[in-house]
DNA sequence: TCTGGGGTCCTAGGACCC
DNA sequence: TCTGGGGTCCTAGGACCC
């Protein structure tokens, strides 16, 4: 029994969602039609390239790069700022409504999910025309568009979605690897990125075919287990299921810094706006933690960071940033920072809180007071409490970007 | 490169235990 | 001390995804 597996992608997302939602209030140019790219600011440091309109592509400006290379590009370029509210909706009306139509969804990132049809009576004979309807409802529906992977299994699919954009639908039935696929540059592959690329060059290695028709145990030999992994999947060989994500095993904010932190009264501070964010954000999941990591990115974006695991799970604000300052002060090498981070793993279900021998009427009145500033911030908006210490400081008094709620990547299908 | 922010997984080395 | 071998845990860093 063959499987009838579709991925479906947004074209350029963000910049797709922000023209539909520009459209939808009456203006009258599209900035699909533009050059034009939704990227970050450039004044705070953050000035990136999110996601590029089809002409500006033409001049071969990509996502991730800075916005000054993309604006030397192109002159008359266009930037819009992004509107993660807006991306966060537009992406639940999408899965809402594939989840109509699909037995079997899986959320793969905001714009991406795997859906599998198999059990859908004539799929086998129908495919196309679903997947036709499916891809025109949501253009005539939600005001833009999506191109379309069919296949066997998610990775085949994914890989077929990635085909000629924008609007389209492709197949690449095993049949059709050695004709669609093999000829394909090496880095084209799902999970072959820069690194792997460039020893695979070295190699001699340079399309998904070279890869496919190398030696698995060679590959092995270089990459370990990865190895194995792009040799199948250059073969088309997948098996995973289309499911509900796994569990999040972690919560972690970060930021770039408008300026270089050069002291550690500053660095405190900026660990605290983290703290503040990142630890809202696990009790509204419920989750307490005991690893805790922090990282420091510096001017040369040489990263390194520190970690370290504690007895009884936590999600106090005031116990974490404790932690938070001790990981910083032990690792920092003294030189100025552009970024900090925090992350919190080792997770276990808030119900599993015990009341240990050491908890004490103090850590009874932080737990209390955590959830009335969380009570009033869901209320009345996340500024509305905020630390005097944050006054005048030039800094954000809660810091890490995009809040969405929905589970990211994890780099594996 | 005037280079974000959210994730997951893998590997390697050292500590520690039996 | 002419010093085994395997398992597990912890930490740091790197690779990958969008």
């Amino acid at each position: 029994m063959c499987k009838m597996i579709f991925h479906i992608d947004v074209n350029s997302a963000f910049l797709s969602w922000e023209a539909a939602s520009r459209i939808q209030h009456g203006e009258k140019r599209d900035i699909r039609e533009i050059p034009c790219v939704v990227g970050g600011d450039s004044t705070s440091r953050r000035g990136i390239v999110l996601a590029k309109s089809i002409p500006a592509k033409a001049y071969n400006i990509s996502t991730g790069e800075s916005l000054f290379a993309a604006k030397r590009k192109c002159p008359v370029l266009e930037i819009v700022p992004p509107d993660y509210d807006l991306y966060t909706r537009s992406s639940k009306a999408l899965f809402d409504m594939i989840k109509t139509l699909a037995p079997s969804v899986q959320v793969y990132s905001i714009d991406e999910c795997f859906a599998d049809l198999s059990t859908l009576p004539g799929i086998e004979e129908n495919f196309m025309d679903i997947a036709k309807n499916l891809k025109d409802r949501i253009k005539n529906e939600l005001g833009f568009t999506v191109n379309i992977g069919i296949s066997e299994n998610k990775l085949l699919a994914k890989m077929a979605s990635d085909f000629k954009k924008p609007d389209r639908i492709h197949t690449l039935f095993p049949y059709e690897i050695e004709k669609k696929m093999w000829p394909l540059k090496a880095g084209e592959l799902f999970m072959a990125g820069r690194s792997t690329t460039r020893k695979l060059e070295r190699m001699g290695i340079m399309t998904i075919g070279d890869i496919a028709r190398t030696d698995k145990e060679i590959l092995k030999g270089y990459f370990k287990k990865h190895g194995e992994t792009i040799w199948r999947y250059a073969n088309g060989l997948e098996d995973s299921v289309v499911e509900r994500p796994a569990e999040m095993k972690g919560i972690g904010n970060s930021t770039t810094l408008p300026f270089d932190v050069t002291d550690h009264e500053t660095a405190h501070k900026v660990l605290l706006s983290l703290c503040e964010m990142t630890c809202m954000r696990m009790r509204q999941a419920k989750k307490m933690g005991r690893v805790f990591s922090v990282s420091m990115k510096n001017n040369d974006f040489i990263s390194y960071s520190h970690q370290k695991k504690i007895f009884h799970p936590t999600d106090s604000t005031s116990e974490i940033y404790s932690i938070a300052k001790e990981l910083f002060n032990h690792a920092w090498k003294g030189e100025p920072l552009r970024l900090l981070g925090l992350r919190i793993t080792d997770l276990c279900p808030r119900e599993n809180l015990q009341l240990s021998f050491f908890d004490s009427d103090s850590s009874e009145k932080e737990r209390r007071l955590d959830e009335t500033v969380d009570q009033i911030r869901e209320k009345y908006g996340l500024y509305s409490i905020t630390r005097s210490a944050f006054l005048e400081s030039g800094l954000k008094p809660i810091a890490g970007g995009v809040h969405s709620d929905y589970k990211m990547v994890s780099g594996h299908l």
